[in-house]
DNA sequence: TATAATACGGAATGACTTTCCGGAACACAA
DNA sequence: TTGTGTTCCGGAAAGTCATTCCGTATTATA
């Protein structure tokens, strides 16, 4: 469902229910499917710890499987990347449709902005690897707009319409000027960070049907 | 002169006069130089060819040199990639006085800018390694703004005090537009960041005199 | 339970970076 | 020039990794 193109079936998450195109590629064994998920967690783990180059045993290793078994699964390394990079964005992005389900706007609009803040304070160990000029990365920042174009979007409509929120601000210009925030911020900068966003956060809601006097072409930080 | 802290003495260009300090570590061989040159050639002709992850041995076989004697003065991969860079920062950053010298302030303005693109094409090739994350890169943004703010501030300054381009215009905006302008670039878009810097340019000597009427506060792209 | 797929682990391979050191190539003085 | 002490060179050797291979072990089905 929530998956780019990938050469092997890795995410538990996905699920193009049974039979959805002709040769459904017969389920994967548990015992793999549970490597997999070790795999993925050890490595979000050891890339945040000791950046992207750390060594492919380092990650087999943490995930208690042989380097056979990661390679069996993720090709090349840059898969594996690939499909951490994937995992966080799309539990950040349903994190947005959870949130909006259980509180009020407001709240599920600040509360999500809080964890797409945590997101980005993961992306420092793994941004190497994006500008690294592979190719194989080239379709995750537009998978990245994909996801969480909408998944704010909506957060921001529905606040907006309750009044709780002003509407002049795009949900564009927003994941950009936190990404912006985000950036200098490595370990405990963290709380910086977030202090920084609660700012911007307060700005959102502050003379939310006033707006027209504040009014700024962008929210350039 | 134009040299950020290394190991071994490199650039040919760098001249702390004699005994400008206690123990000047006495004069290179002229081998040793020569062969310094070869290699930071060498090195820049492979990292646009082939990028910065190119072999050392590539870089050591074009230069006609052995593999020794490149880590010999370049202890670190790093080394080799950072001395490229300050190379070309410098001559960029130099040629803005013998510009000014040669040239009216206008045309001394519009020629560096067009060197500065020039630099900035040979950056793709060499990004990669500034966004490694490798420390050993972090002093280089510094060093870029250090040398290239003053070297078109005062390119900008002559320009202005002849009336030949508007003044609302800073040095910093006016470096970070032309690079954004550039960095979708590689090979062959070239001659379109050269037609897009142009019309920049063209932008600054328009209306330089009642710049008031189209003043935009900032000059994003 | 038997048998065929599937997956596993980790040794083997191959590409690089980095280190070492015996043998040139310089610089300087006589 | 020639002699002599440095400074350099070249390339083989060592050390790291990513990636591949294959004999075994596990899982799924009948």
């Amino acid at each position: 469902m929530t998956e780019i193109s990938t050469p092997a079936r890795v995410d538990s998450t996905s699920s193009a229910g049974p039979g959805a195109l002709g040769r459904a590629p017969r389920r994967l064994r548990v015992d793999a499917q549970r490597n997999i998920d070790s795999l993925l967690q050890a490595a979000r783990t050891v890339f945040t710890t000791s950046g992207v180059d750390a060594p492919a045993k380092e990650i087999a290793d943490k995930a208690g499987v042989g380097v056979g078994t990661l390679y069996r699964h993720f090709p090349q390394r840059s898969d594996l990347v690939k499909a951490v990079l994937q995992r966080e964005i799309d539990a950040c992005a349903d994190a947005a449709s959870a949130l909006s389900a259980s509180h009020q706007p407001g709240a599920a609009l600040t509360n999500w902005l809080h964890r797409y803040a945590e997101f980005l304070a993961l992306k420092p160990g793994l941004a190497p690897a994006l500008h690294s000029g592979d190719p194989a990365f080239d379709e995750l920042p537009g998978y990245f707009w994909q996801r969480f174009g909408p998944a704010l979007a909506s957060l921001l409509e529905a606040a907006t319409a309750s009044g709780e929120i002003r509407a002049d601000i795009s949900a564009k210009d927003l994941l950009y000027a936190i990404a912006s925030l985000c950036v200098p911020m490595g370990d405990e900068g963290a709380a910086y960070s977030q202090r920084m966003v609660g700012l911007l956060i307060d700005g959102l809601c502050y003379d939310a049907d006033a707006s027209r006097l504040l009014r700024q072409p962008r929210a350039h930080v």
